[in-house]
RNA sequence: UCCGCGAUAGCUCAAUGGUGGAGCAUCCGGCUGUUAACCGGAGGGUUGCAGGUUCGAGUCCUGCUCGCGGAGCCA
């Protein structure tokens, strides 16, 4: 039997269909009534006309409220008046379940509300379009790693400690072996995949316990982790900008409508090309004192200093070269400036902040075990990093994307609570 | 943790210290092309909680709870 979806529904003009779906909302005008049906691909319009129809189906229309499940068939006819350009010329209705005061109405409404129904917000045509942009966006992230070879490593969620060592990490006791911590990071296993594999994508959920209260953080995101034997920080640069180039691209592409919904300004993302800018921490700190901020160097930018680096530039702009104290222990030393780490940042436009934050990695087992010390972090946790030094270690580079900032950059988002299904934020764990 | 803002009908918001209203949603009625349809009618309130000032508090003051935004930290 033929499954008919709303967003296929030019195929079949002139045919009978039915449609499984939920009412979206509907009008009537006495004899003439106008049925809003959605059934997740899209909205279609679905006209009954007293005369044309039995009795019984015309008076259905009267029970039906807002998201009350049906079916519904009819003849599927070409309608300029029609949102969608195609309306049904309703023959049946089969009334599924009934739906009693179905809380979000055809009006505005406050965010706390939406949020706390969140399972039910989705239904809605915007948080619809936002959905469908990240998915484009999760499945053009695999498209281009799986097109050039790499593997996707699975890193674990359950980790022995702090990858980075600096941020606050979701603690609990794991059966006799003490405590356990979920993961902030899959790089550390990425590292190994890459010496295993040559060329490796983590991609899954990561934690931070940081009391953040802003519109750039989640405590539980998502994050890809390419990682690559052999690259060095150059070649990790043109690969991050090859890679926002597909993502970019692939949702204008195939997610165009959607942006319209979100009525997305697309001109900044079309110019979201290869090559983007690229200057290192010392020109970020210039351009910022010739703003009038007050920044030291060897600070860490904040998210102010973030918008007034970005907004200097009409696409994502890279920065490279940070001081070491402000990176992680991992990364490798610039040779030329021991005092830099050969560490890079992408910088989305619009005052979204960090997108990606990358760089080469430390290969050199003595300098990595004295990296180790510095940070005062417990060195047995550690050991198998180290074998990675130990056998046959090599240059390599890496970076990971943040996700939900991707998807709020590119949708054009206030916040990031939009961009995944079931936000997990400082005050908020429910639904 | 710190700073700022807020909480009134199911929802979004009004109400000079002087009888708490409107739109949407719900229910009833009308309309043969509606576009967040429209028109008429009805029901719906411990104004977040606890105190205080006052003849009188949704409104002013204090404390608390919850939420939002920002800082720090980070993707």
């Amino acid at each position: 039997m033929t499954k008919y979806y709303i967003e296929e529904l030019s195929k079949y003009d002139g045919q009978e269909v039915e449609i499984k779906g939920w009412v979206y909302n509907k009008r009537s005008s006495g004899k003439i009534k106008f049925l809003l049906v959605r059934d997740g691909t899209g909205i279609v319009q679905c006209v009954i006309v007293k005369n044309l129809v039995p009795e019984d189906v015309f008076e259905k229309f009267d029970l039906l409220t807002q998201e009350s499940s049906l079916i519904i068939r009819g003849k599927v006819r070409k309608e300029d008046r029609a949102p969608g350009g195609y309306e049904i010329d309703t023959t049946d209705i089969q009334i599924v379940h009934i739906a009693k005061d179905y809380p979000i109405t055809p009006k505005e409404h406050g965010i706390e509300f939406l949020a706390d129904i969140r399972h039910l917000w989705l239904r809605s045509t915007r948080q619809h379009a936002i959905m469908r942009v990240r998915h484009e966006i999760i499945r053009s992230i695999r498209e281009f790693f799986d097109s050039r070879g790499f593997t996707l490593i699975d890193a674990p969620i359950f980790t022995p400690a702090a990858c980075e060592g600096t941020s606050t990490l979701f603690e609990t006791e794991y059966f006799d072996l003490g405590k356990a911590y979920l993961t902030q990071s899959g790089q550390l296993y990425g590292e190994a995949g890459a010496m295993a594999f040559g060329k490796i994508y983590v991609f899954g959920p990561t934690f931070r316990a940081e009391k953040s209260k802003t519109r750039r953080h989640l405590t539980e995101f998502w994050m890809v982790e390419p990682e690559v034997a052999w690259n060095d920080l150059n070649d990790n640069m043109e690969l991050a900008e090859e890679f926002l180039e597909h993502i970019v691209a692939s949702v204008l592409k195939n997610r165009d409508k959607e942006l319209k919904i979100l009525e997305r300004d697309i001109t900044l993302l079309q110019k979201v090309k290869k090559p983007l800018p690229r200057i290192s921490y010392s020109e970020a700190v210039d351009i910022l004192k010739k703003n009038g901020i007050d920044f030291q160097w060897g600070n860490d930018f904040g998210g102010t200093d973030e918008t007034v680096i970005s907004s200097q530039f009409d696409k994502p702009v890279i920065v490279h070269r940070y001081p070491a104290e402000v990176k992680a222990f991992y990364m490798k030393r610039d040779p030329e400036n021991e005092k830099l780490a050969l560490a890079m940042d992408i910088l989305a436009p619009e005052g979204y902040g960090e997108i990606i934050g990358g760089s080469q990695r430390e290969d050199d087992y003595d300098t990595l075990v004295q990296r180790i010390k510095e940070h005062n972090l417990p060195m047995e946790a550690f050991e198998w990093y180290l074998d990675l030094r130990r056998y046959g270690s090599v240059p390599h580079s890496g970076f990971g994307l943040g996700v939900e900032r991707t998807v709020a950059w590119i949708c054009g988002l206030e916040h990031v609570r939009e961009t995944i299904p079931f936000p997990r934020m400082i005050y908020r764990l429910t639904p």
